[in-house]
DNA sequence: GTCTATACTTCGATAGAC
DNA sequence: GTCTATCGAAGTATAGAC
């Protein structure tokens, strides 16, 4: 019986750097480089000790993401209590790292139904910690909800740091890029004045 | 030699049926989810026809990708050169099929450097095109280029689009989604009035 | 609690008959 | 222009030794 298989404890030091080289792989050369093989290659065992820590690739794949996600809840909650949250939340969704990290486990999610379920309720979580603070923060800026909703502003800062890291990331492009980053920014320094060191 | 090996002629039906497999494997599973005997099995022919059509599979994909984009460029060009532009470009980038496609290919891209060359290439012919019609409308509408640049209001509408058709394509996401929409539809009906039929 | 050996499946690609 | 047959490599996953 499956159900009846053993797992490995989630305390292993093995455990881990299962999901750091699961991470690399995606990070170098997309889910798709993701195989038990390669992955124990780069952690220094054995294939079959993936099956061990992890029961399929899918429980892999959650495992890797779980661990960024909840490392992401907690970093945007720090960055928007700052007292520059539009200058930290921009920063923080340029990171490129992560843009290409999440961009990946979205192409997953389009044939894993299981995985689909975890990333969009983060990115619901994310999206929320969001708007609760853009909602104050646009207000102390004069800034009426019908001007510009809450939402849409955290939806227009991430799209365009998608696209950037989409097009630089992935395609090596870099066209208009310093434009849209100096535009963006002129943007912030309206509202959150000139960019102060945390 | 690989280089003497024959090879299916570009206009056989079998060859068409092939890239229609490949593109509809793409669109249900992802790049990952396209293998030369699904995609046989898809378009009712033996496995090995499929490298008798293409030597590889990064020639198999490059080619699904050149019939879309060659599409797409005509495709952006017409709705560039109609009376509502801004519209046009708007509704274009809004199709979930050809984001999910651009995204799938983006992730290809990741890791086999000739198809990220030729994804690279037309993206840029894209943006190319996008920002010489750009450029007029807005000088036509009064906008300045230190207002904003044209190569920025086509990475806002990009950046956006994608981002919608990521999250609820790939995630099923939609909070958010409807105000944004409004929200740009508003900007845009600003620009160039109502929508018309066209 | 940890790891090895191995079964089984699917993959891309080719040679050569028809 | 199409198909059969097949090779070697790589994939996931399991049973059982230590």
């Amino acid at each position: 019986m499956v159900a009846t298989r053993r797992l490995g404890a989630e305390t292993s030091e093995t455990r881990l750097a299962l999901l750091d080289a699961t991470e690399q792989l995606m990070l170098d050369g997309g889910y798709a480089a993701v195989s038990s093989r390669r992955v124990a290659a780069i952690a220094d065992v054995r294939p079959a000790l993936v099956h061990y820590y992890f029961r399929t690739m899918d429980d892999l794949f959650l495992a890797t993401f779980r661990r960024r996600a909840e490392q992401g809840l907690v970093l945007q909650q720090r960055a928007l209590q700052s007292h520059q949250p539009l200058w930290a939340l921009w920063e923080m969704s340029r990171d490129p790292r992560g843009t290409v990290l999440t961009m990946e486990f979205a192409a997953l999610a389009n044939h894993r139904p299981a995985i689909r379920d975890e990333i969009a309720s983060v990115a619901e979580r994310l999206r929320a910690q969001q708007v609760e603070v853009l909602t104050d923060v646009l207000d102390q800026h004069g800034i009426t909800v019908d001007e510009c909703p809450p939402v849409v502003a955290a939806i227009l800062i991430a799209g365009i740091s998608v696209l950037l890291a989409l097009e630089q990331g992935s395609l090596g492009m870099s066209a208009g890029h310093a434009e849209t980053i100096t535009y963006v920014e002129e943007f912030l320094r309206r509202l959150e004045g000139e960019r102060s060191s945390s």
